[in-house]
DNA sequence: CAAATATAATAGTATTACTATCACTAAATA
DNA sequence: TATTTAGTGATAGTAATACTATTATATTTG
């Protein structure tokens, strides 16, 4: 996987930064240490002022790659849910069973991203952390539909429409694939979140995580 | 309905307000117009100056009641799960058997709310939109854990754990009956998210909607 | 070596998210 | 009736945010 990964490129549309990230070592650290600054202080607490001190390079510098934090919070994810469609596409290709197939894809969306892959500067362990946090807010805004239009979200949703494939492949005649899969990638995030904050209210917890919930939950719908 | 609730008062955690808004009329006014304005400009770009304007009061009169923004928005999610908890409590009591009351329990959290009960300043039907909208953001902060001790979130946990017990009613032998119960209601206001902004990633639409997708999960499931 | 490009440094702006102070009014209370 | 006091409004002020613009300097490339 590491050395399949030094010859790909994680793929986020362009539209995102001002100018690729991945082009210089300046673009590298801003992205590096935004995810380590983020998840420190949280997307609110978080700005470019501080994430320059961070870096020892200049505010304005930062600028000329992205154009406000917002749109570096959907780098980020872009990047995450890319990785995760190389993860997926790679971990499920050879099964053939539906079955099996489905419930390999629901570990991998599920899972907690625990071992840094290591492949590139990006922690992906942290990545992680900052969207079960954080990722929601890179669509709940007034300006969806457009970035929608632009292409923002693409990825997020082929992850999506590759999942309910999977659905429909072991029962071609369930009604909501669509919403499945996407209560499933969204509902695990959620769950993660509720075992960190909010343990009353769900049954994850060590040994019991929201991957079982939701491999029993397909298993027992389809 | 209408007159059940002309004496019942929702109650809001206390610690959310300085002061309550319920107790004046400017109170009142700043709740009524905050919803409308969050739901035209969205919560990033309201401020308190901007309500000020709106409801031609001042903007330091609006800090005597809540202490920011945010504070403004928890206490906005909480009246909703309040008033959620008592249409789910009121359609649900008198039902006796298991699977009639968690498929009614289903349907109150995840329809959409159209019509004002109007028993109060407060139009739920735009309250609604803005819970799907812009509710996540009320916990999605690196405050969480202190606010939640501090009971912040005690309205919504109880919604959830009611919804919980029904499914165990259903089925005592479920063993994922809170994390089923916080997906739905998480997940509910999700599909209503996608059908507006993502139609592409979920089935609901007209004549196809988010209840429909959970009570025949649940059916099949339990 | 010249030209282009990338970065750094500095300054500046409008707005945000508040806090503080003071004045005024209406209602409660002594 | 006089007097607190609570509620609201008006004004001012502050530190920080989220940028934009300009100029200088360093580095790369043709």
């Amino acid at each position: 996987m590491k050395d399949l990964l030094s010859v790909l490129k994680i793929s986020v549309p362009s539209k995102i930064y001002i100018k690729d990230p991945e082009t210089s070592d300046l673009g590298k650290r801003i992205v590096e240490n935004s995810i380590l600054l983020i998840n420190e202080i949280g997307f609110e607490s978080f700005t470019f002022k501080k994430l320059g001190t961070k870096i020892g390079s200049n505010e304005s510098s930062i600028y000329r790659y992205f154009e406000s934090k917002h749109k570096l919070l959907q780098y980020l994810s872009s990047w995450y849910w890319a990785w995760l469609e190389y993860q997926l596409v790679l971990e499920t290709f050879s099964i053939s069973n539906t079955q099996e197939k489905l419930e390999k894809a629901v570990k991998v969306i599920t899972r907690t991203v625990e071992e840094d892959s290591n492949f590139s500067h990006i922690n992906e362990t942290i990545l992680y952390k900052i969207i079960v946090n954080e990722s929601s807010k890179s669509f709940l805004t007034k300006e969806v539909d457009s970035e929608n239009k632009e292409g923002y979200f693409e990825i997020y949703k082929r992850v999506i429409t590759r999942i309910s494939e999977m659905i429909l492949a072991v029962n071609k005649n369930y009604p909501f694939a669509l919403s499945l899969a996407s209560t499933i990638l969204e509902g695990g995030l959620h769950q993660h979140y509720l075992k960190e904050h909010f343990p009353s209210i769900t049954n994850c917890k060590k040994g019991k995580t929201p991957t079982d919930f939701f491999i029993h939950l397909i298993n027992n719908l389809l």
